[in-house]
DNA sequence: ATCGGTACCTGCACGC
DNA sequence: TGCGTGCAGGTACCGA
C-alpha cells in the first residue's frame, strides 16, 4: 500500500532510531531479503549503529555509516513496527540496544537488503516529486510517449507515486488516464505539477491512507483515504460534478477517474 | 531505449 | 459451508 506518503510517515515515525545500535537482526520468509543469505545480511548488521533514516521515493535508506546501507521497501503489504508480537507474516527482527523493529510483510512483495555503497537501485531512480521543478518535470515529460497514468507509475520519472496519488493527481489536474504524456498541451503540465505536489503534500500532512491495513512504525493509522475523490471510487458520483467515477486499466493496474471532468 | 504484458504472494469479498 | 474468481498500496523481467 504505501506510496510516498504513507512511507514518509514511516520514516518520520522511526526517527527515535537514529543513534541506535543494532545488537542483532534475525529473517525468516526469505523471498524478502535480495541479494545474499540472511547470515551474511545478519553479520553484516551486528553491532552497526544507525546514522540516519532517508526516504528515497518508496525506498527507506538507513545509513549505518562505515557499515553501509540497510535498504528496506514495503512493496505492497510491508509494515515497520517498533515493538509488538511476531506473526506469520513477520519476516525480519531487529534487535535494537534499546527496543526492537519488525519487518511484516504479508504479501512478501517488499524487500530487505544490504549494501555497502549507496544501493544502485535508488541512484537509479528519478526525482523527488516535491523536489523537482516545473521545468525538468516537462521537459521529461515531453520525452515520453506513454499514457500519463502509466508515466506516473514509472519510478524512474518520478519516484514515489503509486497507483493512489497518480488517480488522485490526474483528477485535481482534469487529465484522463490514457492521454499521451508527450502530448500533454496548454496548461496541463502546469496543472499535473500542482495537483501532484499538492496532494502529497496533503496525504503527508494526513499520515498517508490506510485502505485496508497501512499503519505506521507507531501502529497509527492515516486518514487521507477519507480524501480520495476517484480513487477505488468507481460507481459513485463525482464529487464536483455528480458523474459516474469510471474504472479502467491501464499498465494491467486499476485507473479511476471521472469521465466529464477528465476528458481525452 | 521504450513500452506493454506477465510473474511474484497472500488474503479478502463476492457470487453461486 | 465451500469453491472459484477477481482484486489489492509494489517492482523486476521478458520480448517486441
Amino acid at each position: 500500500m504505501p506510496e510516498l506518503p504513507e512511507v514518509e510517515t514511516v520514516v518520520r515515525s522511526i526517527a527515535s532510531l537514529v543513534g541506535r545500535r543494532i545488537v542483532s537482526a534475525e529473517f525468516r520468509g526469505l523471498r524478502v531479503l535480495r541479494g545474499g543469505n540472511p547470515e551474511r545480511l545478519a553479520a553484516a548488521l551486528a553491532g552497526r549503529r544507525v546514522a540516519s533514516i532517508q526516504r528515497y521515493g518508496k525506498f527507506i535508506v538507513i545509513s549505518l555509516g562505515r557499515g553501509g546501507y540497510l535498504v528496506i521497501h514495503l512493496g505492497m503489504t510491508g509494515r515497520l513496527l517498533l515493538g509488538g508480537e511476531v506473526g506469520k507474516h513477520t519476516h525480519g527482527i531487529f534487535t535494537l540496544d534499546r527496543g526492537v523493529l519488525l519487518y511484516d510483510d504479508i504479501r512478501q512483495f517488499g524487500s530487505i537488503e544490504w549494501s555497502g555503497e549507496f544501493p544502485a537501485r535508488v541512484a537509479r531512480l528519478g526525482p523527488e516529486p516535491l523536489e523537482t521543478s516545473f521545468d525538468d518535470f516537462t521537459r521529461s515529460l515531453k520525452r515520453r510517449k506513454t499514457r500519463i497514468k502509466a508515466l506516473l507509475l514509472d519510478q524512474s520519472f518520478l519516484r514515489g507515486i503509486g497507483n493512489i496519488y497518480a488517480d488522485e493527481a490526474l483528477f485535481r489536474a482534469g487529465i484522463h488516464p490514457l492521454a499521451s504524456a508527450s502530448r500533454l498541451g496548454g496548461a496541463r503540465p502546469r496543472r499535473l505539477f500542482d495537483a501532484i505536489r499538492a496532494v502529497l503534500t496533503e496525504a503527508i500532512a494526513a499520515g498517508g491512507s490506510s485502505i485496508s491495513d497501512y499503519v505506521d512504525a507507531g501502529g497509527r493509522r492515516g486518514f487521507f483515504q477519507l480524501r480520495h475523490r476517484v480513487y477505488q471510487r468507481a460507481g459513485e458520483p463525482c464529487l464536483e460534478c455528480g458523474s459516474r467515477i469510471r474504472r479502467v486499466l491501464v499498465a494491467q493496474r486499476s485507473s479511476h477517474f471521472c469521465p466529464r471532468c477528465q476528458r481525452r
